[in-house]
DNA sequence: TAGTGGTCTAGACCACTGA
DNA sequence: CAGTGGTCTAGACCACTAG
């Protein structure tokens, strides 16, 4: 019934609520609005729960809402451009470096980052915890993995653990002479750890981005940073030298 | 049955299907192996078929997997590195630059990118659309648009359209000095036409790369890429000179 | 045509938030 | 406590692929 005659393609509804949904936010709604409930929305769209669901996912997923239970589901800011220098060429805990550290642990790695490393699969080492944020919001978190021979002067360091300790780790590292490092992004979905600090929900889609550093022909640290997709745009900054920024990059239908 | 009374937290049956799954993945599949559908793994493992999907789902967008529809799911290989040059300095087009032209148009950009560009909300530009094609799979579709006064003597070229107009543009960019660029990465969902040209559903996931070309404080060109999220982990390949590479760099629980 | 994944429904209950 | 989003079910039908 009203199949609008249109899209003999047929379109999906959750698309094309999406696009609906889309559209009415860019014109009648401002950041930060609340929309009504779920139940409200599917029943106003003649639609299942699941069905508006769907759509409000793809939306969340693009950064145009932010859904939290027992809240509401909200009109989301532009995402912050987070800067993830490539151009710059330093040991993580250089300088001000934007990172917090939060605690640190010895055990083994997983087998992708002890390969990764050159280390043994059951080798122990450092694993420095680091948060990142920015705008007040919790955009990111790190895991740093520091081999024993990267920071060989560590023994004997007071804090067995915690933050004390992982400044610890960090400032070893800067006595490293830095051959070069690496970096990739990725999409990933959030670990239940990770999840919490980032204030999402275990699988939350992020933004992986992978670190290697360089010393002398091998790996001295690894770093697996994890940045909330929903809003975070990742920014290179290069050689430009300019500044500014447009609106979000969403997809138009 | 079998819940293994731990996880007294109340992990989602979805969540904990995923573990499992991944598991099985690590031990038990070879990638391109297809998994049984749908009915028969919900029904073997108990649950509804929506359940299973929510956490096959989790799994395609980490890259593990790949469904395909009338076909089936299969074991997805490791995600494949896509270089995007950061360290490069040059125009689209320049050299070798694994990007494929396909057609160029005239027309009104979308209103984020006309502002980055500082032209007018309606003022036409060229759009090119090329394509790029890793290990015999198409990985990227990009939009790049060239504003008319950056490639002033393009006038009165043959072809109006298509390919050959493309590289027309594209040669034209050539001649300006290029002072600059920038790059973000953020997660999109993949338009219609895109994911066609990705062969993927509309609202799959992507990465967003959008490069912007400075030349004399201006912005001579913009361009926006979308990557498969799933099978594509982006690479910089930095100052390192090193080459190598782990696997995947998936989430473990 | 048979079998796959994709969409959709109409319910139910749960976990969390804030007044 | 009432109200929100999150999870889950058991169906149905559709769109696509391949033999």
């Amino acid at each position: 019934m009203g199949t609008t005659q249109l899209e003999s393609v047929a379109e999906p509804k959750y698309w094309h609520l999406r696009t609906v949904l889309t559209e009415a936010l860019d014109s009648e709604f401002t950041v930060g609005e609340i929309l009504p409930n779920e139940r409200e929305l599917a029943a106003r769209f003649g639609v299942a729960r699941a069905t508006l669901r769907q759509a409000l996912e793809q939306l969340e997923l693009e950064g145009r809402l932010q859904r939290r239970r027992g809240v509401g589901t909200t009109v989301a800011p532009p995402r912050v451009g987070v800067d993830v220098g490539v151009e710059r060429q330093a040991w993580p805990g250089a300088g001000d470096d934007a990172w917090q550290p939060v605690d640190c642990a010895v055990a083994a790695p997983p087998a992708a980052v002890a390969d990764a490393l050159d280390t043994g699969r059951d080798t122990p080492v450092h694993i420095v915890r680091r948060s990142r944020v920015s705008h007040g919001q919790p955009v990111a978190a790190e895991l740093l993995y520091v081999p024993h021979s990267s920071v060989p002067d560590l023994t004997g360091i007071d804090a067995p653990s915690g933050a004390a300790r992982a400044r610890a780790v960090l400032r070893e590292l800067q006595s490293l002479a830095l051959a070069g490092q690496d970096r990739a992004v990725e999409l990933g979905s959030a670990r239940a750890d990770d999840a919490k600090e980032l204030d999402r929900l275990p699988g939350a889609p992020v933004l992986v981005v992978t670190t290697r550093f360089f010393t002398g022909g091998r790996t001295a640290a690894l770093s697996v940073a994890t940045y909330r997709a929903d809003t975070c745009r990742l920014t290179f900054g290069a050689s430009g030298g300019v500044e500014i920024h447009p609106g979000p990059q969403h997809q138009a239908s």
